[in-house]
DNA sequence: CAGTGGTCTAGACCACATG
DNA sequence: ATGTGGTCTAGACCACTGG
């Protein structure tokens, strides 16, 4: 008996459900369009709306949709690139799309400490900056700044918020900057920052870690996690690197 | 009457129990430690197996777990730290952990045709490379040259393979590069990528886009797709950014 | 209020690795 | 053959949004 399928293992649903869905997006749907809801389309697919969602969950985190709780589903607009780490001596705070929040003088966690160099129990200034591009946020920051970096700075003027935020910005900005080192990797959003996102807990985030150097010394530590279904992050002194999806192009909104 | 618990919903099981397992893996496993099965944790946890999977969804996402089917779950080493666009001014192919698998010169997607700039029907070289570090692999990369980059190019030797991928590189190489730029986002794996990186179709993973410019013009266009559980993408001149896991370190091996 | 996506369950079967 | 993780189902209930 002749194996007419040899070895060629059947594609799982929800995999296959991708691949449809995804060219029913670049060819029958424009941005910002609403899908038929989850029940719907599983009946319409004859799978489970658990098998549906898995297939959903995977074109949320490649961007191309979006989905709101008691709203529905979106077609997703391309990802907005933002870019990270260019301008190399810049110093953050200048301004660009941050937003700083507040500021407090804490002992930062361990992991913080030892890659700032700092002991395990010395305070540090730590400001939380919101970024917002198109309206829209897109990370939230967390920048670790030893007291050492900014010591000029009186605790008189400005004790809290956005204002004590803006003082310490200020301060660390007299600061030579030498080089700025990023890194980026893969990450859940903790609840603090899932709110400041406006995603649930556990929402997939880029988290670039950037260490601020002056002096041969590490002025400064920042922790920021950009929402993955919507950025794309780029890197190096110019524009975009754009890549959108093959396929026909969608309708205008 | 006072409410307690003013506005606060519960946290969700499988969030919670990726809390939990998070403290335990820092706190009481080692490295390349076997868990229990899932549907031991499972019942241990009083959850359905799909409750646990969600939580151990989330710590594979975030590199503390690892699993593999068939064999088991087991705790992950520190992600790597993988070296990407530094060094400026390096053509891809001085000898790093890449590794030309073959060449093939073709019609590229039209996305591609779009960012090189070249017409949407024109072929061009695509190198298939692959990104071994610590003998495991990380990456694999559709570097995208076109003709005109590689003008000296004889058809004659390597016809075909790793020596002909070779050959276009080497070509490559005397180009003058002026810069590089680096766009990160998130993706997922497609069937020949996942094969390559030893995961399962959907696995996400960190999409570097790079644009190699020679003399304003775009040399060569890589798309290159890192597995996101295991790697941590590095920017810049030197070297790591190390933050680990917070909590007490684990044992060794 | 009705409708949406988010969470959770209990169970079944499959693909794969190993002894 | 056994045990592992991966897929899939059918159904229930919850949390949130909006009219």
């Amino acid at each position: 008996m002749g194996t007419t399928q040899l070895d060629t293992v059947p594609e799982p649903k929800y995999w296959h459900l991708r691949t449809v869905l995804t060219e029913a997006l670049d060819s029958e749907f424009s941005v910002g369009e609403i899908l038929p809801n989850e029940r719907d389309l599983a009946a319409r697919f004859g799978v489970a709306r658990a098998t549906l969602r898995q297939a959903l969950e995977q074109l949320e985190l490649e961007g191309r949709l979006q989905r709101r709780r008691g709203v529905g589903t979106t077609v997703a607009p391309p990802r907005v690139g933002v870019a990270v780490g260019s301008r190399k001596h810049d110093w953050p705070g200048t301004d660009d799309g941050w937003q700083p929040l507040d500021s407090v003088l804490a002992v930062p966690p361990p992991a913080v400490a030892d890659a700032l160099g700092t002991g395990r129990d010395e305070p540090v200034h730590t400001v939380r900056r919101s970024r917002v591009t198109d309206g829209r946020p897109v990370a939230a920051e967390l920048l670790h700044i030893p007291p050492a970096s900014v010591p000029d700075l009186t605790a008189i003027d400005a004790p809290s918020g956005a204002a004590r935020a803006r003082a310490v910005l200020r301060e660390l900005r007299r600061l030579e900057l030498e080089r700025q080192e990023n890194a980026v990797e893969l990450g859940s959003a903790h609840a603090e920052d899932a709110r400041q996102l406006d995603r649930l807990p556990g929402a997939p985030v880029l988290v670039v870690t950037t260490r601020y150097c002056a002096g041969s010394r590490i002025a400064a530590l920042s922790v920021a996690t950009y929402r993955a279904d919507t950025c794309r992050l780029t890197f190096g002194d110019s524009g975009d690197v754009e890549i959108h999806h093959g396929g026909p192009r969608s309708r205008a909104c």
